[in-house]
DNA sequence: GTTAGCACTCTGCGGTGTTGAGTGCTAAAA
DNA sequence: TTTTAGCACTCAACACCGCAGAGTGCTAAC
């Protein structure tokens, strides 16, 4: 595609991401000082519509971005705004919070920064025991502990008068050295048929303890969703059917389909699906973009931004690319927070 | 009211729940056997407009209910389903369980069975701390460890190299003896200036720990809001601009505006409030059916079913007052589910 | 290669007529 | 006195029409 027919593709998506409206000929050559006439512009938007970077609604109506031209825009954006090297800073600012509570702060800034919904899901690797204890920390209630290799804790709390045959400190040393490394499978897995040789109070509660991890592992294998502003496209003319509108929210709900927008593999850490770009139909007239952090042994995180096709790619582009300010932020305002005053 | 005039309003209002269309004499009469002719009908329906029940959105429409026509129809249902003793044991289904989950375990299954918007707010008493420990969980890794009134447990994680002088132990029964039936607004009003006089390390380790706690205090304080099924409004005829919804799902996700509408006391732990007498303008097209629980101790839950004031209202009372089938269930199968295979 | 000019096309808007459901009123029937 | 049949009237919804305006495609001249 030559210089021109570029600008004039470039002109078209930025005035229709501001006026929703299709651009014609004349309005352009009256907006832009391209320095050529109006019949020659409807020669190049001819081209360009034969090419399919854009498209008319009808005979004689301005012209509006395909999913193509899009595609197009975002390349040449992605090629402008060069690729940072930032991996690694944000992976060492997202090592020094709290992932969950600071994914919330994160899409809430995202949030607050765009228009448009802004997702992020957590991914967790299978989570493998490090350290096991039951510890007794009050009359009759006993905190079941489990710290995992990535640092994290969780407990459960069992309120329970046991009998005086009950070796709390024996079956703890014993689970601690049973579980270590293990994951959900392995515990769903393990024969712990030795156990009847166990007398029955000890029995009942080495049972109700294992299900406690079980339990805690389980919750701590699913991947966990955020979504925030799901309500901000409704703002958007792009959307005139509530019906349209509620086919996304619906799908937006189900995690089964956001894991699909939001897991599948790409070759970059950063990228952008427009409109029929993504496979799943509920979302065709929505855009992502989406980037993906490595957090090594915890896992992997990643943070979206989804709005209409006819989006402010760049805005969008840039707050997703310059993550490590808002972390900053958030670290900051965290670190202060925590003084005791 | 005479009852001829009440069976003809509860006719409408059944009527146009179902079909969202304003309801004329004559398919009245044709559809339900009231042994009158159409012409006695719109006198009836003539006086029940001009007792403000029902309402005609132009000269020759049919009539749609009011507000109060709506009030009218609740109150006679309210009658009819007559409060049955069931505080109390809901109360005990409750005490049972982790109250968290089992909330939004709860509203799944509102939510499934009505295709309305179902909410649930769990509001806590300021929690008072029983028990307090720090507790040497592995190498240079402390476990900060709070047991409420409650009997809820929290935890923090600190993960630190200290140095010889510092006495955990030492810190841990003290403040265990400290903090003993203190809440966030205490701690916050105690002048740990003695600290003063520990060394620097000792220092420094007191103020982490009591900066986690007054941190886990924080989060225990605010109320938890659930919600889920805001999508279904979308699904109603009732609602035909893009923009109502939207500043209705605005409404729902400021945390202010959701207490207002779930907190405010009313005489009956069961309320229904229809349309206008909902305070909150965002909420006027809106009828939200309401059952407060008190857990004793432990605080209050609020659950509750909004919809368009055109809604169901038999259905969802109906299953606001059989809320202690759905908690039973949900009790039997995470017994089920607790079981080691 | 670019441009001015012109014929053509289509949407959106306001106006008009028709249809059907529903009302209110009146006079007769019960 | 209450109920009902009949009738004139009203209004929303819909289809239809013509017009204005924005935009296109084509052609001939620059």
């Amino acid at each position: 595609m030559d210089k021109r027919a570029a600008d004039i593709l470039l002109v078209i998506i930025e005035e229709y991401v501001n006026s929703a409206e299709p651009v014609g000929s004349k309005s352009i050559t009256e907006k832009y000082p391209l320095g050529v006439s109006s019949a020659t512009v409807r020669n190049e938007m001819h081209k360009l519509e034969e090419e399919g970077y854009i498209t008319s609604l009808h005979t004689s109506s301005g012209r509006i971005p395909t999913d193509k031209g899009y595609r197009f825009y975002v390349d040449y954006l992605t090629e402008r705004i060069k690729q940072r090297e930032i991996e690694e800073k944000i992976y060492k600012l997202l090592k020094r919070v709290e992932i969950e509570e600071t994914l919330d702060d994160i899409l809430e800034r995202l949030f607050l920064g765009n228009p448009y919904t802004s997702l992020g899901v957590l991914k967790r690797n299978v989570s493998r025991i490090d350290t096991f204890h039951i510890l007794s920390v009050a009359k009759d209630t006993y905190l079941v502990l489990v710290i995992f290799r990535n640092g994290i804790a969780a407990h459960r709390l069992i309120k329970e008068q046991l009998s005086d045959k009950v070796q709390v400190n024996i079956l703890s040393e014993y689970l601690n050295e049973k579980l270590y490394g293990m994951t959900l499978r392995d515990i769903q897995t393990t024969d712990f048929a030795f156990i009847d040789t166990f007398d029955r109070d000890n029995k009942a509660f080495f049972i109700r303890v294992v299900s406690e991890v079980m339990d805690i592992l389980h919750q701590y294998e699913d991947n966990e969703f955020f979504l925030k502003g799901k309500e901000n496209l409704l703002s958007f003319p792009d959307f005139k059917e509530l019906s349209e509108v509620k086919s996304i929210f619906d799908a937006f709900s189900r995690e089964m389909e956001l894991s699909e927008l939001l897991l599948c593999p790409t070759d970059d850490a950063f990228s952008v699906s427009i409109g029929n770009e993504i496979k799943n139909e509920n979302f065709n007239k929505l855009s992502i973009a989406k980037h993906t952090y490595d957090l090594g042994a915890e896992g992997k995180i990643t943070f979206a931004v989804a709005g209409p096709t006819r989006m402010d790619y760049r805005k969008v582009m840039n707050s997703l690319n310059y993550m490590e300010t808002i972390l900053g932020d958030i670290i900051y305002d965290k670190n202060d927070k925590k003084e005791v005053q």
